[in-house]
DNA sequence: CCGGATCCGTAACGATACTG
DNA sequence: CAGTATCGTTACGGATCCGG
């Protein structure tokens, strides 16, 4: 009697072509992975954050993925000291790339598919969004800016902070907000990219504590450069 | 007896995130949907053109995605007039907008991605590249000029033409080009966005004919603006 | 020939159970 | 906590067939 041992397949499915846009997806392209790297937008994930964060991913998928991923050069795997005993993983350079990338598909879902509004099962959270608008704020404008502001966008919470230059977005509470924005998603996203007008939002974002940070970061998020256009 | 019939899935598996890209990628992030956007994006093309071009997708996935597409409202299905008998399929200012999005993505994989030289029998067509590149050209830099570029890229054709503000890739060997610029897609990718100088290439890229309208465009590709930057 | 539809084998995914 | 192992279901790939 002969046994076939199932080998795991040497070679990827691949697209086959010599193309910038093919080779992408050869690599990131399969279910999961873009979200994966999402999640990672936000700061170092531990294997359970992930897990938690991608509902219905699959233990053994979300394994591979990470695994991929890695193997590709777009994240590490850290290891935290003792006391924490536990591994985390981040971006590379290459990985924060690619993130960058994604943007403009984030803003086009944002601007094109967020009319539906939110199914009543549908998962939130307020930094998935959050650190794709985060990246229309241009660098240029935060020299010497120092500020972190927490938002509340439909009962999920993450902090956008600009400190020397660096824009980071936190998932959460975090303690030592400058000032609380109240708002929705739609409204926030229609700030940034689109129809919203900045000058008559008063019902619909609500500041608790101090305005100035509030107006700075709202007026960084809507001046930033122009989309990309085609044809 | 009873007999099962098979029933289409009323409802497409869906992330089932409340996030621009997440709502995105239920959309068009599945196997080959991409791809039939990169292919109209230089130009519309009927059925059998995108079954050609994209090796390998099997015709019945390929009606299953032009159908999605089109009843998402990213392509139209116009049937030409009675002597071609024909019908194409362009896409709608929504599928433009995409098309734009995915620029990053493309020049991420050219960037990261092509430094593996082509395979033997990897597909490869010159307009898959171009299209991407072409986009990098500031539109405000075009007024006045009027310049269509024969391109060889790796063996591969295509034009990129510049009328009236509107900037097109045609893909094969156009007649009425003004100059014809013969390089390889590495050197073209690499003058765009990245390493490559655009005063010492006199060896990498040959041109046929007069040198000003090829200077012009390489000009125009080499002075785009900054990529986003994602940290 | 063009524009698909049908059928079927294989690979990918999703859910759950289990383990160091 | 950080994954493997297993298994049923879905998606994909290739071939064939079919109506205009």
């Amino acid at each position: 009697m002969i046994f076939y041992r199932k080998v795991r397949a040497v070679t990827r499915r691949s697209y086959n072509q010599y193309c910038g846009l093919s080779r992408s997806l050869d690599l990131v392209g399969e279910r999961w992975t873009l979200l994966v790297v999402r999640e990672l937008m936000s700061g170092p994930k531990r294997y359970s954050d992930l897990a938690d964060a991608l509902d219905g991913i699959g233990t053994s998928l979300l394994a591979n993925r990470i695994k991929q991923l890695h193997e590709d050069g777009l994240i590490t795997r850290e290891h935290l000291p003792p006391p924490a005993a536990s591994q985390v993983y981040t971006l590379t350079p290459t990985g924060r790339e690619l993130a960058a990338a994604l943007v403009p598909l984030a803003l086009w879902g944002m601007r094109h598919r967020l009319d539906e509004p939110r199914r009543p099962d549908e998962n939130y959270r307020a930094e998935w969004s959050l650190v794709f608008l985060a990246a229309l704020i241009d660098p240029a404008d935060t020299v010497g800016v120092r500020v972190t502001v927490q938002f509340r966008l439909d009962d999920s919470a993450a902090a956008l902070s600009i400190e020397d230059g660096a824009i980071r977005v936190t998932p959460g509470e975090v303690d030592h907000a400058d000032t609380v924005v109240v708002t929705d998603l739609r409204t926030l996203a229609g700030l940034a990219y689109g129809p919203v007008d900045p000058v008559a939002i008063g019902e619909r974002v609500r500041v608790e504590g101090d305005a100035a940070p509030a107006r700075l970061l709202i007026d960084l998020l809507t001046r930033h450069r122009e989309v990309l256009r085609f044809s």
